[in-house]
DNA sequence: GACAGAAGCTAATGGGATTAGTTACATTCT
DNA sequence: AGAATGTAACTAATCCCATTAGCTTCTGTC
């Protein structure tokens, strides 16, 4: 009966706690309930339920994960910028799974509150900026931004899934593909002249 | 009363196609049950729970992944490989989102059946094998291999999230995507030598 | 034609999500 | 202080899903 001091963000933070402990798909209402002392009702006055629940983490961590970007990147260009992107970009998945793979779940948004979202969107002017410094010109920059932000996602996400084996520790590769990704910035190809037989529309 | 003629692998493509169709996180045993004209309970004769169906269906979907991926590389190399290899990937992400999905989720798949689906192992030995034509030695080879594991399955699940605005044709970036993996795949950068205050202008 | 085994069913239990209606606390106004 | 008001949190109820136990019915075999 006491009150327990519930708002919207209380419950989001506990929520994103809860996820990175268990696991996104594992997040439950009864559990966020449990974790702060309350019934599940009392949740519903908060946020509308497990969906709105599900986007508001995503909408939290893509707000933390920005700024955590923007504090390592600060100051730096070119491959030290990149390192520090890349780097703070995984270091915050692996320490909050459970927000990070929010982001990645294709989950149905208020488009009102994503209006609202910081975190999005600074996301994006980050890797634009940090790129910058590489000289490509549009359309090639979109398509390096899309390229970084793949490999970065992809990588994080095999590696959270356990894709890779244990030949080779993961640290390893991961700082040979930023060394990869560096090189390709710096010389990125020019549109190529049709090839062979197959002619991609 | 009819039987319905249930075996493990058609509850299992049964689950496949209702994954395809209203998303894998979606995926409920009860709805199986329905499309199979059956009760619940009637399931667990063929499999274990969610969990071991879930499993099931990842196996399925790296087993037509390979065969597809197979079927479109085969007699190439170099560029035309890869790119072949890249879409056939793709290609079968974007028909069968339900079943990629399972199998990018880390989820606890029983040893027995793993040690016996080849779709796994067939996957990293294509991968390998479309390598071979860039000559790379390991463990650069190993480092490419995940890079490019990255970079697909990261650009395929952003795009499938809808990460990526409108603002350029995916299908553009994409292409031009491959080009750059080629390019980088030609053009394997060597151990980098430590370097300053990433002052390369 | 009886039997073994499998295929499918009924019934029951336990959780989780969600809603409606209720109680108790805290703030503010007089 | 005492009443009014909004809201925090609760109780109770409903529905859906996962899973198990035990029973029935079909199919093929000897």
């Amino acid at each position: 009966m006491a009150r327990a001091g519930l708002t919207t963000d209380r419950v989001t933070l506990a929520g994103a706690e809860l996820a990175d402990e268990v696991g996104f798909d594992r997040l439950t209402m009864s559990a966020v309930a449990r974790r702060l002392g309350v019934k599940d009702a009392s949740l519903y006055a908060h946020v509308r339920g497990l969906e709105d629940l599900r986007g508001r983490i995503a909408l939290l961590a893509a707000d933390e994960k920005s700024v955590r970007i923007a504090e390592a990147t600060a100051g730096l260009a070119g491959r030290d910028a990149l390192v520090a992107y890349a780097t703070a970009y995984r270091d915050y998945a692996r320490e909050h799974p459970g927000r990070y793979m929010a982001t990645q779940i294709p989950t149905e948004i208020d488009p009102e509150l994503l209006a609202a979202a910081r975190g999005p969107r600074r996301a994006i002017e980050l890797t634009y900026g940090m790129l910058r410094a590489y000289a490509l010109g549009e359309p090639d920059l979109t398509d390096a931004v899309r390229l970084l932000r793949s490999m970065l996602h992809g990588f994080i996400s095999l590696e959270a899934a356990g894709g890779f084996a244990h030949s080779r520790p993961a640290e390893e590769s991961w700082s040979r593909c930023l060394d990869a990704l560096h090189t390709l910035l710096e010389r990125w190809p020019a549109e190529h002249e049709p090839h062979g037989e197959g002619d991609r529309t």
